[in-house]
DNA sequence: AAGTGGTCTAGACCACCAC
DNA sequence: TGGTGGTCTAGACCACTTC
């Protein structure tokens, strides 16, 4: 009881992980360079081990660090795809037969996987929204360079789309749009509500997700020209892969 | 001690934490409800101090629970304002109360501080994006009942604005974007680009975000009818408090 | 084989909060 | 005053990666 310090000193294990955030941010450590690991902390500041990890935590929970089982903990790199909002989804992308993923990727090239098509009752919000009680869902994961990017699933009012290829795996030339054209119900315009939020343990294993991540959840409705809702989309997208752009005017 | 460990098991303090999860998730818990603490999940499970911390530390860098010292770890709560980014003529025709998430925050005051105007050089994105050495920026933080959601920084090219009140602290009736029209400067398109990533230590401080909170970040630009960018505003968005929505057509 | 991160135990003292 | 979360120590065994 000599002295109280100072009022409002930062726990040890903030100070080191504020030192070593500082080296990543002012450059001195670079994408994928290694971090000083536990023991290393350990000997440098004298802590405990778990002082040391807890540090360490701080990084990882931020985003900034990974750990490699066995290797170390490492700087994260950041190489996001930029994803058009409006200019993806031009009439002329879909009509022509293209897939509307491929206006992202810029020529890079990607696979589908995990996918699920099933007839399933709606729930709550999406009963509300399509104004139905069943749905078809198309569930598939995206994966650029062999890393998964994105989860989408659509729903489709049954009704609407029963005995239609959308209601197939291989839904043909033009995707979705395209046999929904050929329903007369031509999506012309669309919703977007973005949200940011941490991965669910699936969600972060599906998209093999590290710590310190969050994802992009993106909810799209299309509509056709009579405002009436034809699809319902709800992606997951892993938000250090991304950033989205919308352009409009005043 | 331990029984022998069954191969692709989940450690302790996942199933601990994958317990919990499904009890929120479920809605046995709900928002606002006290989870079990620490000496609670120590006696339930035999478990030591740490581990059961760990289960805890689980949710809480998820952003489903938040810890209140000396009282209890607590189920969060999620109650959105709904950010609207493109107001196309056909919102009318468009938007007709249907949304996957509700925001109910509709109307409510916000209130601004912690504003800062001044003169600075340009970082090398911001020199290049708006074609200029110099900057005047204007930093604020928004809040809504008392609760900071929004930070936001915009940038202005230096020689254009200098002498007006875009330099000032108060930039009088109708804002910046006003005042860029009286100097024949309107914005009349925009472009926003959205990522998300977890926070600074000075962002989770100044907008008081409990930990596995991300952000939201919205990089907007506008753009004179010449097409000559004429603002740069940075914004840093709690996610837990934020839907953004964009409107657009085929 | 040596080093690394992953998990876990069994203690300790502290600051803060509610009763 | 007793319970809560926040921080920290000093060990331990494990799985995995690297050499």
């Amino acid at each position: 009881m000599t002295e109280s310090p100072v009022p409002h000193e930062p726990p040890i294990y903030r100070r080191i992980a504020d030192t070593l955030r500082n080296r990543i941010l002012s450059g001195e450590l670079r994408d994928g360079d290694r971090l000083p690991g536990e023991n290393a902390l350990m000997a440098e500041y004298g802590v405990a081990r778990a002082t040391a990890r807890q540090a360490l935590a701080v990084l990882i929970n931020e985003g900034l660090a990974v750990p490699r089982r066995g290797s170390g903990v490492y700087v994260r790199l950041f190489r996001p795809i930029r994803r058009h909002g409006s200019r993806r989804l031009s009439r002329q992308q879909w009509s022509q037969g293209r897939a509307i993923w491929d206006a992202d990727t810029r020529g890079r090239p990607y696979t589908v996987d995990e996918i699920h098509v099933e007839r399933v009752p709606a729930s709550e919000a999406v009963a509300r929204l399509l104004d139905t009680d069943d749905v078809w869902i198309r569930r598939r994961r995206y994966s650029i360079d062999k890393r998964p990017v994105q989860l989408a699933t659509s729903h489709f009012p049954a009704d609407l789309v029963e005995g239609t290829a959308i209601t197939a795996i291989d839904t043909g030339p033009g995707g979705v749009y395209a046999r929904l054209g050929e329903l007369g119900y031509s999506p012309v315009h669309f919703t977007e509500e973005v949200r940011a939020r941490m991965p669910t343990p699936q969600e972060a294993n599906l998209l093999k997700l590290p710590a310190g991540t969050p994802v992009i959840v993106i909810c799209r409705t299309a509509y056709t020209t009579g405002g009436m809702p034809v699809e319902l989309n709800e992606m997951i997208l892993d938000s250090a892969s991304y950033v989205l752009q919308y352009d409009f005017d005043a």
